[in-house]
DNA sequence: TGTACATCAGTGAACGCGCGTTCACTGATGTAC
DNA sequence: TGTACATCAGTGAACGCGCGTTCACTGATGTAC
């Protein structure tokens, strides 16, 4: 077990970020540690340092990654929507309010208490341009051929909530009223022209 | 130092929920230690355990706490609004999206992590509770003098976008698109009827 | 009402635990000649 | 191409810290007579 090839060195790095972004979005920054992490890729929590000064470069790093995973997985799904004819929001709300396993969680949802918490204002603009990105991939429909970004008032309230209708769901569990929210929610984005 | 009485002992128990639910909605459950809340009422750890059998309990009595003091703040603005001729949920939305003091903070927002994390059904159950107050409280209006609560999917979404917009502005702090979100979620108020 | 004893709110220190981070070490990889 | 040495990815144990919780203790309060 002595050093590692280059490759192999990069390639670790890579598994740990992509596994980071797994179990951060799975059950929140907080509540993974950075030994769970390299457990998890079979590796010991000493050899962490070797590819990252500190568990916020890693957050960071996971972020960003965990944006862009959400980002094209909204993009195929708008797309689908756009060979089909129907508005890619309304395709949007269904495939972010179904119960999918857990590591497809929303970054907006998982990286948010970290993001919000004092002194993390490198956090939160780069929580602000993922978000953003999402927002308008979120708003950008294709009308006779030519994509076209909306940021009208309804666009932005459905998205928004989505977001708080989601929050909700996972903190209140399976009360009664939380299915009309959920069908409030995708009814208004059918509602979207 | 010795025994208090018992009315100082049930006073001090008071004080100690209501620190703590200011205190957990200002920074967030899992940033503030029983040590925190005792220390800011001028008590040390230990004696904490007289009152509580854990911090979980206490996190109950706050979130009670929490959920039932947004609730009157709702309803005193929902009352003046009413006074005024005006639609009740437009004056919530305003009073919610105000940058208030910390200690002010959404309970929806600050103990969701709180109730979201796994063998919390107890929590969620909890969460559930005063969420849904608080949704029925935003969704009634006077019509003739009579309280209607109304649940109409127009008046779901926006409930569900005030908390995802707040959630958004919190974590990324002030990004341009942000404030064209919170004046699209007071713009969706005031169209509901 | 007064006295003797039990109770228990609050103190201050300690315990055990998990965490982020550091460190001495190993040995295959990379490099200089 | 071959050899000698430096590098450094990964290991495993340790460190320091903050946390939730426990505990022996104090002395005023509560209670039984």
């Amino acid at each position: 077990m002595g050093r590692s090839t280059k490759e192999e060195a990069a390639r670790t790095r890579a598994r740990i970020v992509e596994k980071a972004s797994e179990l951060f979005r799975t059950s929140g920054v907080d509540q993974v540690s950075v030994a769970e992490v390299m457990n998890a890729l079979g590796l010991t929590v000493g050899g962490f340092y070797k590819h990252f000064e500190s568990k916020d470069a890693l957050v960071a790093e996971a972020m960003d990654l965990s944006f862009d995973r959400a980002s094209a997985s909204w993009e195929a799904v708008a797309q689908k929507a756009n060979l089909k004819g129907l508005d890619p929001r309304v395709a949007i709300v269904r495939h972010y309010q179904q119960a999918r396993s857990p590591e497809h969680r929303c970054p907006m949802l998982a990286f948010a208490p970290h993001a919000s918490r004092d002194a993390r204002e490198a956090a939160r603009d780069r929580f602000a341009d993922g978000a953003g990105a999402l927002l308008d991939r979120f708003g950008t429909t294709v009308v006779g051929g030519a994509p076209t970004p909306k940021r009208d008032t309804e666009t932005l309230v459905v998205f928004a909530a989505m977001i708080g209708a989601q929050i909700l769901s996972q903190a209140a569990g399976s009360a009664p009223w939380m299915a009309e929210l959920r069908q409030a929610v995708e009814a208004a984005a059918g509602e979207l022209g």
